[in-house]
Parts: C-alpha cells; sequence; structure tokens
DNA sequence: TAGTAGTGACTAACATTTGCCCACAAATG
C-alpha cells in the first residue's frame, strides 16, 4: 500500500487551492481546499488511521468529494486532479506566489502575456524591464518584485521559533512604550496566541499621537528597511528577514483593535458573522450598526465579547477550533495559568550535562516561586550527555537526600531520571534500579528516524513499565527544523491513558513537545499532563511560560496537569498500584 | 467544495490598509 503522510496532503490540497487561484476559480472551492488542508495540518493524527476507521468526512470541511480524493491519495500515491490541473496551470506558477506582493491576478498576468512560468523567467524578465508595460505595473512595481524576489532567496519564507520571535517582539513593544503618549502596547497575532511557530511579529499601540510611534518603529535597531507606511499602519522588515507590522489606534478603540490584531483570521470571521447576525458590522475600529447608527466603541476585549454575547475567550484558544462554541455554550475550559504551577519534573545537573549541582538547582527553582523538584539526569546509554550509570545514580541518590534536607521541609527535592528508551525498544536501567527512584522519565533521543511502527512501540514499550511515570518530550521534535519521531499519537495516547502514564509537555520552545494539538488529544482521552522545563541551568526555568501557554492550547485545567498538584499528591499518583504493574 | 435540505439548489467568506497606478491587487488578522 501507497502511503502518505498528512503533510504531503497538506501540501497537495494548498497547491490545488493555490491552482484554482491562479486560474480564477469560485472563492468558496478554493477555501475548501484551503480549509481542507488547514484542518489535516491540524488534525494530530494519521490521516491514514482515519481513513482505516471510516471517518475521513468527521473531519471538519472534509465532504464526500474531498474524502474520495484523500482515500485516492492514500491508495494511490497521486491526485488525477491535481495532475489534470497542473497540465493547465504549471506548478512553478505556486512557487512564484512566495514572493512577497506577488499575489495570483499578477502570476496568472505574467504568465498569460509574457509566457513565464517560472522564478527564474520572471526575475530575467524584471531585469530586462519587461513587466513594466504591463496593465497595472510600472517601473516602480517591477523594482520592487526584484527586490522582493531576492528578500526571499536571502531569508527564505520560513517560520520563526515562538521562542526566537517572542523575545524580539517585547523588546521592540518596550521601546515603543516609552514614547511619550502611548497608553497600551502589546504584542498580537500568533505570538500573543503563543502558536509554536510565527510568520511575522504584530505590535499594536494605542496612543493620540500616531506619528510619533511610527517614527521610533521605523528607526529601530532592528530594523531594516520600512516596507510600507500609512496613518494607523507602518510595515517592516527586520535584519533577520521577519516581517513586523505595527498598528496604532486611540485607546477608546483598544479592545476591537486587540481582538483583530490577534486573530486568528478564522477566529475574527467567525466573530464578524455573528456581528453582522446582530446588525453590526465589526471592525478593528469598532462596532458599525448595519442601520445607520453611531460607532459603539471597545475600549477592552471583554467588551468586544460581551457584545457578542460571548463570555471573554483567551488569545490562547482563538483558532476556530470549536472555542466559539464551547464560548457559546458556556464550556470554555478554565486554562490553568503559570502561578498554578508548583513544581517541576524533568531537570539536569552536573551530574549528566547541566551547568548547577542539585542543591543551586533547588535554589535556583525556590527563588522563582516553585515547592519541588525532580532532578532526572540522563541515563547511561547517553554517552555524549555523560549519562548516569547505576553506580553513580545511586551515588547521586545520596546528594539528593542532601539537598532535599537542606532546602527544609517547604520545598522537596526528589531523584528522577531521564531514562533513555533505547533503539531497539529496551529501557536504560532495570526495574529494581527504577523502583528506588521517586519518579523515572522516559525519553526517546536516538534512532528518531525509524519507521512509524517501531518508534511507535519503543515508546509503547516504555509506557506500558510500570516504574516509567512520564513520557519526556514524546516525539523528540526540534524547532524549527527536525519534525521528530512519526509516532502514532493514536497508539500513545490510548496507551498512556490505559496505564495512568503521564505525557509531557516540555516547556523548551525549541521543542513544545507536546504540540498544542496532540496535549488536547491527550486531554480528551484523560491523560495527565506534565510541564516541565528539563532545565539545564537556572535560567531555562524562565521557560516555563512557553510550556504553559501549549498546555492552555491543548485547552489544559488545572486538574489535567500534574504540577499543579501538591508534591504529596503527586507522590501518591506516582506511586499508585500500576493497571499493568 | 461543504453543509444543509431534500434528492437539484442554495449559501457560504469578514473588513480593513497600503502601494501604485489612476482601479485594483495584495496583504493583514
Amino acid at each position: 500500500m501507497v502511503r502518505m503522510k498528512n503533510r504531503e496532503i497538506v501540501e497537495i490540497f494548498s497547491r490545488v487551492a493555490d491552482m484554482l487561484a491562479i486560474r480564477g476559480d469560485q472563492i468558496h472551492r478554493i477555501l475548501a481546499y484551503r480549509k481542507a488542508a488547514e484542518s489535516i495540518e491540524a488534525l494530530g493524527r494519521d490521516v491514514n488511521v482515519v481513513y482505516a476507521e471510516g471517518k475521513l468526512t468527521d473531519i471538519p470541511g472534509i465532504g464526500d468529494t474531498l474524502a474520495a480524493k484523500i482515500e485516492e491519495m492514500l491508495t494511490t500515491g497521486r491526485l488525477a486532479f491535481y495532475d489534470k490541473l497542473a497540465a493547465e496551470i504549471p506548478p512553478s506558477l505556486v512557487d512564484m506566489l512566495r514572493v512577497e506582493g506577488l499575489g495570483p491576478k499578477r502570476v496568472k498576468q505574467v504568465h498569460d502575456v509574457l509566457k513565464i512560468s517560472t522564478l527564474d523567467e520572471l526575475t530575467v524578465a524584471a531585469r530586462e524591464g519587461k513587466l513594466r508595460d504591463l496593465p497595472g505595473m510600472g517601473a516602480k512595481s517591477e523594482a520592487k518584485l526584484l527586490a522582493a524576489i531576492e528578500a526571499l532567496a536571502r531569508h527564505g519564507d520560513a517560520r520563526i521559533p515562538l521562542g526566537v520571535a517572542l523575545p524580539i517582539a517585547q523588546q521592540m513593544l518596550a521601546e515603543l512604550s516609552k514614547v511619550p503618549g502611548v497608553v497600551q502596547a502589546a504584542v498580537g497575532g500568533s505570538l500573543r496566541r503563543m502558536r509554536d511557530t510565527t510568520g511575522d511579529i504584530d505590535l499594536l499601540v494605542a496612543a493620540a499621537d500616531v506619528a510619533a510611534v511610527m517614527d521610533r518603529f521605523a528607526a529601530l535597531d532592528n530594523v531594516e528597511s520600512v516596507a510600507g507606511r500609512g496613518p494607523t499602519k507602518t510595515n517592516v522588515v527586520l535584519l533577520n528577514g521577519l516581517g513586523a507590522d505595527l498598528r496604532v489606534l486611540p485607546a477608546e478603540r483598544w479592545g476591537t483593535l486587540l481582538v483583530y490584531f490577534t486573530g486568528s483570521k478564522d477566529h475574527n470571521v467567525k466573530l464578524r458573522e455573528m456581528a453582522l447576525k446582530r446588525g453590526l458590522s465589526l471592525n478593528e475600529h469598532a462596532f458599525t450598526p448595519l442601520d445607520g447608527g453611531p460607532e459603539i466603541l471597545c475600549a477592552t476585549e471583554e467588551e468586544v465579547y460581551h457584545r457578542l454575547g460571548l463570555p471573554f475567550i483567551p488569545p490562547r484558544l482563538r483558532e476556530d477550533r470549536g472555542e466559539i462554541e464551547a464560548a457559546l455554550a458556556g464550556k470554555l475550559p478554565t486554562l490553568v495559568t503559570e502561578s498554578d504551577i508548583q513544581t517541576d519534573l524533568h531537570m539536569h545537573t552536573t551530574w549528566s550535562d547541566g551547568s548547577l549541582s542539585v542543591l543551586e538547582m533547588a535554589r535556583a527553582a525556590q527563588a522563582r516561586g516553585l515547592r519541588g523538584v525532580v532532578i532526572t539526569d540522563h541515563s547511561v546509554s547517553l554517552g555524549i550527555a555523560n549519562g548516569l550509570s547505576v553506580e553513580r545514580l545511586r551515588q547521586q541518590a545520596a546528594e539528593v537526600r542532601a539537598a532535599d534536607a537542606a532546602m527544609g521541609p517547604d520545598f522537596r527535592v526528589l531523584h528522577g531520571t531521564e531514562m533513555e528508551i533505547r533503539a531497539d525498544g529496551s529501557l536504560d536501567y532495570p526495574d529494581e534500579v527504577l523502583a528506588e527512584l521517586d519518579v523515572v522519565v522516559a525519553s526517546l533521543h536516538t534512532a528518531l528516524s525509524q519507521p512509524r511502527e517501531q518508534v511507535t512501540q519503543r515508546l509503547l514499550n516504555a509506557i506500558r513499565n510500570p516504574h516509567v511515570d512520564i513520557i519526556g518530550h514524546p516525539t523528540g521534535r526540534l524547532l524549527p527544523d527536525r519534525a521528530g519521531a512519526d509516532l502514532d499519537m493514536d497508539a500513545v495516547i490510548a496507551a498512556a491513558a490505559e496505564t495512568g502514564t503521564i505525557l509531557e509537555i516540555n516547556a523548551n520552545p525549541v521543542r513544545l513537545d507536546l504540540r498544542d494539538v496532540h496535549a488536547r488529544m491527550a486531554i480528551e482521552k484523560g491523560v495527565k499532563i506534565a510541564i516541565d522545563t528539563d532545565a539545564h541551568s537556572p535560567g531555562e526555568f524562565d521557560l516555563l511560560p512557553y510550556g504553559v501557554a501549549t498546555a492552555q492550547r491543548g485547552w489544559a485545567t488545572v486538574a489535567d496537569v500534574v504540577n499543579t498538584w501538591p508534591i504529596a499528591d503527586l507522590l501518591r499518583y506516582v506511586n499508585r498500584p500500576h493497571a499493568g504493574g
């Protein structure tokens, strides 16, 4: 059987949408393919499994027609409709859409008029000055297009990890906040929603003197060039190639502005549809009655949602993944917050590849308000990280007990391990050694590219060991480039639910693993979640907010997250009689 | 094209800003 992966189907559907857009098809047909691509991207399950269950049409935006197309791709590895379309619209035209400022209409125009089918041909034509005579084009557009092509070659158009973009955004925001007359300032867009990667930086400011803020923005140290500037909006390119937008409005319009600029786009569209049904048009400035009444201003987001008959919806949920329906039904989750977190169950010391001693890490955690930690250094077979032999692990136990005593009654230091799940599926320590530990985290670090069945089986083996309490960073992905193990997440979650094994959300922003949709799937199946920093140095304790945000994106409540429990409850849970043990 | 209603037809997807050319394409959430 030919097996296509989710991301290949996403790619084909989105290319079909692009080709239809270039051809000038009806918008709803294009949207249907785009929605299908987005839906499968956010699915979190192997589409092959969904197909085998006969449940493709349960996926939002997938009806009979698209289900048949998915079936065709899964069984034959091809899509005849795509091939047919490709004969009419060269697929290389789709690649031209990656150039900023080039949309479907313009691509069709240069293809129809100048017979240009590739980015290279377009570049040559622009250099030879052949584009400026096209209707709606000019010398200025031509030069801008060339610059955009060069920018694409220089920086690409890949998404940037949250952990890279957010600190940059916050620093820029701090600068803008210093401008006199600024009353509100916030990061918006996917950064505020804390998606794991981001395409650009969105900043919003409320101020009376718009120009002063815009001027400061355009003059920030990390700004390479100003790509656009109007009365309320400035768009710049940063030195690292990332785009950044700033939107400025008066403070009395802050609520509508913040909702608009936080998104997601799909969430906004739903809100605006709801507004229309109430006789109101909603934009970033205000609600405007369709009957011509005066504008209704909202200074807060709460007012915007209230006007629509909704409770406040936290930004982390605003992905149009059922949050509006849940809000209408009064069933929004009360999300876990940073202040709920009492413990960190995964960290390293100088015993393996960390930078501080056991006691120093404990003190650093206490200084950040935690009430307990589990010391989890690497195990023996991860030689590169100075993993602990059984003998060293037992020596470490004494040091951990000493640190626990030294920290006094208000802070617990527990002994654990981050144990390798070896390439052959076996575990790095025998059961009798694991039984001596307070908490056992088991993780994959090697042979992540094994076939799905094999790598999943390794993880299932660990989950079913009664001494294993937590699976650390389950897929092992590293943003933005390493995809991680191709796990059968349905099987992993089912096994975790059955055994009570905790799945980790690793808070390090290069991991954020479990990712949001998998965390949500796990929680829906009753699996408990641990949010851990995996700190190798004290500064990494500060990465916790990334993990909490990812849990929030997975709709996690306090009850779902074991770090919110008192440490005695946590120990009782991990020491309970196990289903399989 | 999906979803719903009803077995062929209808609706769905909002609202803005900016650049550049002089009406529209592209981009933003």
